[in-house]
This record gives C-alpha cells, structure tokens and sequence, in this order.
DNA sequence: ACCTGAACACCGTTCAAGT
DNA sequence: ACCTGAACACCGTTCAAGT
C-alpha cells in the first residue's frame, strides 16, 4: 500500500505532531525521521509536504506566534497597546519554552509577522509618534519579549546558583532563585515592561515639545 | 607520526579556530570535522581537548562574554553601573553576531558569568535596591541585551520588509530598514535601555519611599 | 599524553519506483 | 499526488592502535 485512497499526512497534521514532540522532548532531539515514526510513516513522506525541515518549524512558528494580539492598540492609546502586545507575545512564547530559539532565529519575513509589525508602526505614528521612533519602539519591545523568553531563570540558571552559593554571597542572599524561578521571571518582565513604558511616556513629552517648538 | 613532540593542538588554539570559522562562516556551517581540517588535524584529536562540542562552544562563548565590563558599578550609581554593563554586554556580543545563539541559549552556568551576577547584584544593593528588585533589574538589562542581539534588524528582517512595502504602508513609510539597519538597531538599544534607566529611577523612588515610611 | 583510522549510530534530503 | 525503500553526503562521538 504505497498510497491509500486519502492521504495520510496534511500540512496541518505534521506542524501539530512536530509541535507536540517539541513541547514534549524538545527541539534538540527532533528529527524528520522521528517526526515520521510518530506520524506512522517513512520520513521521505514529509517532503511531499514540506520542502525543508527549517520551512516546517517555521510554519510551526508562525502558527504559534499568530496567537499575538495587537487589538490592544485599538483603543488609541499606544501605551495600553504596546503592553498589550508584548505581554501576549510573551505568553505565545511561554506556552511553548521548546520552541522559542525557532522564534528568535526566525527571519520575521513571514506575512501574520510584517501584518502585525505595519499594525504597530501605524498606531505608534497616528499616537503621535514620529516614524523613526515608532520603528525602534516596536523593536525594543521585540527585544524584552524575546530576551525575557530566551533568558528565562526557569530555564537552566537556577540550580547551579544555588550549588554556588558560598561563593557569591550577594545572589545566595538575594532571590532562591531555584524555589521561585517562574515567578521571578514573569515578575522581572513586568517590571521592564513597566519601567520601559514609563521611560518611553517621558521621551514621548520631549519629542512632543520639540516637534511643536 | 601519530604524535610530534611538542602537541599540534591546545584548547586555545582550538577555541581561537572555532571563532575565527564561526565568525567567517556562521555557526550552523561549523562541523568538528571542518574544524579539525582547518588546524591539520582529525575530527578525534578534538575530542583529547574537549569532550564534546557543546563543551568546546560553551568556553568559546565564555571567551567572548569575559570582556564584558562590570567596572561601571564601582563609582556607586546604579544608573551609570547599569548602562556601562549593558552596553559592553551589547558591544561583546555585536563583534560576534553568529555566536549569538550560543550565548542566549548558554546556561550561564559559567563562573565568570556569576561573578558579574554577583558584582551586579551587590552594587544594585548597596545603592539601596532590595535584593529581590536588584535580580530583577540585573534580569531586566539581559533581557534587553540578547534580545537585542537576537532580533538585529540587520540580520535577515531588513531586505523583506522592502520588498512588501506595498503591502504595508507603515513600514515602508517609515524607516528603510534595509539601508540603516545597523543604525536602528543601534538607536533601537539606545532607546531602550534610556526609558528602561528612566523608568527605573521612577521606581527607586517609590521603592524607597515605602520601605522608609 | 596526544593523534590517527576506522567505525557506530545517527542526520537532512533526494529519487526512482510503486499505486 | 502521495508514500516507500534505498541511497548519498554528511554529522558527533568512540575506541583500539600507534608513538
């Protein structure tokens, strides 16, 4: 049985079980052949699909990151609407950890990720914001986002400070981080997010007042 | 002749190699195979030096991050300490864009790189912060950093966006990416690390306040 | 102690062949 | 059009053997 009447595999169906067995067993160790044993069939078949492995993640990367909402910037408020957005963003990330590194590399040439970045640019600019500005704002908050999801405490860091805690006296006083990892991650995003926020309300008045005078 | 007298191979001379192609061909190109070709010498003889190659990347990686700067703390201003740390941080990983995924995803495990927590955590102390703030900051500015280093606009997003500008008349009026990419990124970090130093010191203050009262 | 040659168990991808 | 079986050109790593 070289082909059944239908098919067996779909587009849909391959980004689903890769994603699985990333979120399950992680990134390094999936392969198109395991990808395959899992999907009951020869890992030749998937390239009837796709043509490349890295195109799939990327599809698979893209399916998770259309979860970013940038309805935030609705309102017409560009603080409310840049929070909004990176705090979404950041939770696309934080559901699936395994996949971030895809994420980051990703080259952001896809169609949902320049459709969300023209959404950020257009509302910065009719905020008020001068093009350049709106331009590097939506890239810094790219970087909290995807820093804070590459960086993350709960991944790796955290036991090894507390084996190391007679030799650095200030990090062994300061956060355990091995019991409250999670916490202190999310914790230390807000307030980045925040201060940035703040620090951007403040340059917002300066750029006003100079491209008034 | 199986073996010269005097060793062909050291561990620095093998780190140095591993950059140099890192560097000139990226890191997905690097094989311990190509390595080992490059200094005249088998796959195996690598494996006399260092046991695996995620071991020989990590202290290649180590290498790079040890000339970031923590000096900047020692005058007493969080605020100065801070931003000096941020961008020699910046400035190491900006000489070697293609070890980047190598740092971000690095444990951090090193002791070089704990010695900066700790000398980071401990000046954000003695400033007045609480230690859980201090982590949180100390968190925040990576963050920034390898999000930054990550999400270059000069690597890969630029020439796209110029090609859809029809499609999203908000990016293309704004910022022409592909011609001063490195110039927004650059103004992009700037700009980021300036509101999240000014939204920090609105916090001091609060912080302070509470904890006085 | 350090390097070699050959091997092992994997990869991603291609391609003729089958239905 | 879609899947298979076998192959190609690679990997990282191990190990007995040589000096």
């Amino acid at each position: 049985m070289a082909r059944p009447r239908t098919p067996i595999l779909s587009k849909p169906a391959i980004r689903a079980a890769a994603l699985a067995l990333i979120d399950r067993e992680g990134l390094e160790w999936l392969s198109m052949r395991k990808l395959a044993q899992e999907l009951d069939v020869q890992a030749a078949s998937l390239y009837s699909h796709y043509r490349t492995k890295e195109e799939l993640l990327g599809e698979v990367a893209d399916e998770v990151t259309s979860r970013i909402d940038v309805s935030g910037f609705d309102g017409g408020d560009w603080r409310e609407g840049i929070g909004s957005w990176a705090r979404s963003y950041r939770a696309a990330l934080a559901e699936h950890p395994n996949l971030v590194p895809v994420v980051a590399a990703g080259p952001g040439r896809r169609d949902e990720a320049l459709r969300r970045a023209d959404v950020v640019q257009g509302a910065l600019v009719r905020a008020g914001w001068p093009p350049r500005y709106a331009t590097m704002i939506g890239a810094s908050a790219k970087y909290l986002v995807v820093g804070a999801a590459t960086q993350s405490f709960a991944r790796g860091f955290a036991d090894d400070v507390w084996v190391y805690r007679d030799r650095y006296p200030n990090l062994s006083q300061a956060h355990r981080l091995s019991e409250h990892a999670a916490e202190i991650d999310q914790a230390s995003f807000d307030l980045a997010l925040e201060a940035f926020l703040d620090g951007l309300a403040r340059v917002f008045e300066r750029v006003r007042a100079t491209s008034a005078g």
